[in-house]
DNA sequence: ATGCATGAGGC
DNA sequence: CCTCATGCATA
């Protein structure tokens, strides 16, 4: 915390030599014209290359990240004229009971073991269908239509299949629950489940991280990693309770600390940074590279950070927490 | 619990 | 370069 106001970035890239051309800044330019030469309104669609929007696999409205409605009364401190772009302002288990550490002391979360895995080998390797959703799309039945739905239910019953009982997100929000209440009572972390996953032996399963399923517990995946990563955690579950009631032990836990391999480093993108960047994003979600080179040089940021963020801002509107009528 | 990042798979 | 699924590092 108190971070201050600059960004620390900087070998966050192991095999990236430090000539990603950008010339680090020193800010010497004045940005108020910089800004200007950023038209954020209306920008040529087809960006270098031209992107094919016709994808669009459906939008979980709602909005986390930056829905400031309009003008906000911040505090200047060191206004850089940045605020007059701002559109918006202006406008075992070694097995599955990881019993190995003792459930006495369960916090929520810090005690992520190390378990050095640089280089993930995605356990879900039968990567859904990216980008255009061949089968199904994040369909909610907010956004869906009742008699779309009623015939897509009707139909799947024909042929057999479920209608939808696993892709309801209510059903998902509940089970989600449900095994974040159990899995606690199991005396189990959210690292702990992850690691466990991999003993599971399930085809294709392999460990996740804590990360992932916090995300799966709070709801902040997307609707069709929910979906997938449903069956494995509830597999997990009824294993996981069915070995604790055998009060099984299993002694060794041999946990061996790689050596030292390149620390990754966290970019930190400051306040103001972010508040411009959130308006950008207000109006266009999908800059273009240029107008991503451009937004990167006023702020002062590396291009693949500012391109990086918007990704990352696009997946957030993406995410299924109150996507669902509630 | 989350912010920024990586990489695979696709156009 | 995008989208997606994931994860390391952090607050």
């Amino acid at each position: 915390m108190l971070e201050d106001a600059s960004i620390m970035c900087n070998s966050w890239s192991p095999r990236h030599n430090g000539d990603i051309f950008t010339g680090l800044n020193e800010g010497i330019m004045s940005r108020a014209e910089a800004l200007a030469a950023v038209d954020i309104k209306h920008q040529g669609s087809g960006g270098p290359g031209g992107l094919p929007q016709l994808k669009h696999d459906m939008m979980y409205h709602h909005g986390m990240g930056a829905p400031p409605p309009v003008t906000r009364p911040h505090q200047m401190g060191h206004m850089d004229g940045l605020e007059m772009l701002d559109p918006i302002s202006t406008s075992s288990m070694t097995t599955l009971t990881p019993m190995s550490e003792t459930p006495t002391h369960m916090h929520s979360y810090g005690m992520n073991h190390v378990m050095n895995h640089h280089h993930h080998g995605g356990p879900l390797s039968g990567h859904n269908a990216p980008g255009h959703h061949p089968g199904h799309h994040g369909g909610h039945p907010g956004a869906h239509h009742p008699s779309a739905m009623a015939a897509a239910a009707a139909a799947a019953a024909v042929a057999g299949l479920h209608p939808d009982a696993d892709t309801d997100p209510r059903e998902l929000e509940a089970f989600a629950e449900r095994f974040k209440q159990r899995r606690i009572k199991l005396g189990v972390t959210q690292a702990d489940v992850g690691k466990a996953l991999a003993n599971l032996k399930l085809p294709g399963v392999g460990a996740l991280s804590q990360s992932t399923i916090c995300r799966f517990e709070s709801l902040t995946l997307s609707h069709n990693n929910m979906i997938a990563l449903k069956p494995i955690l509830q597999a997990w579950l009824e294993e996981a309770e069915a070995q604790a009631k055998n009060k099984r032990r299993d002694p060794d836990a041999p946990s061996v600390l790689p050596a030292g391999e390149k620390k990754r480093k966290r970019t930190s993108i400051a306040a103001p940074e972010k508040r411009s960047l959130e308006a950008y994003f207000a109006v266009q979600p999908r800059p273009s590279g240029e107008k991503i080179a451009a937004i990167a040089e006023k702020l002062d940021l590396k291009k693949n950070v500012v391109r990086v963020w918007f990704c990352n801002q696009r997946q957030k509107q993406k995410r299924m927490k109150f996507a669902a009528q509630h």
